[in-house]
DNA sequence: AATATATACGACAGATTCTATCGGATATAA
DNA sequence: TTATATCCGATAGAATCTGTCGTATATATT
């Protein structure tokens, strides 16, 4: 319950790799995965994404990788975690109605609250503060 | 990813229907159940879980079921989740070392950080805060 | 005492999500 | 031409979540 998927960490390990290195250094999936031992086929699919969603650039062929391309201090985890992940929410019910309580639910009002509260603490914090 | 579980959500359902009777007045199973169309199987565990956590008081018998017991007020929702769910956080390797990145990981400290940024944000609202 | 109604609880099964793997395609530097 | 890299769909395995079944125990009511 409540926890981070692996998709996420390891998109987020991958990234602080790259914010390590020099600007136009590029890091290869195997390079990343055999220094924080990661599978390298779900890491391959992770950065892969990354690179759809224009937060890192591939560079393909021999010699080459990924670099980053977003400005990670601009991307808070709200919107990370989305551009991964998907929508977002303590409970599907504040995406998707195809829930059984839906039309009883006693909870629902208090739960979108503490929802907002975790919200906005995600969305007050970037990338950046992770990869830093 | 970052949900609650179905657990928690009944377990809260069944706590705010209980907050709204009066005070010595008895819910049994079956009325939530029906009430807020809840697998009655299900919700009996949850039930009977709340109770070993004497958060509930259960009678037994004809006309049985439970009653609050603990102060909502008093218990926060950390406390709440980890006796419904068991161990919380962003990561398991906050609770439990298992996990083929622990020696190479360049995200653990940040995470941690978040988690705690979360836990804390959990630890400020009780159950009353949900269930009133 | 008998009965009906309620909780208690372990074992199991189905469903969903998460995690990882496989196979083959395309691009490019050397 | 070759080796190395990204690209991508399909699939399989693992773990967790969710729900079900059967049986035992307690007790109010009659």
């Amino acid at each position: 319950m409540l926890k981070l998927t692996r998709k996420v960490e390891y998109a987020l390990i991958a990234l602080r790799h790259m914010q390590g290195k020099e600007l136009e250094s590029v890091s290869s999936t195997k390079e990343i995965a055999v220094r924080y031992n990661i599978p390298i086929e779900i890491l391959a699919k992770t950065l892969q994404h990354l690179a759809k969603e224009n937060i890192i650039e591939p560079i393909k062929g021999p010699r080459g990788g990924y670099r980053l391309k977003a400005q990670l201090g601009d991307i808070n985890l709200v919107e990370f975690f989305e551009r991964v992940e998907g929508p977002l929410g303590l409970s599907d019910c504040f995406y998707d109605s195809n829930c059984m309580q839906i039309d009883y639910c006693n909870i629902r009002t208090p739960i979108q609250r503490i929802n907002a509260n975790m919200m906005s603490m995600f969305r007050s914090m970037s990338v950046q503060d992770v990869t830093n």
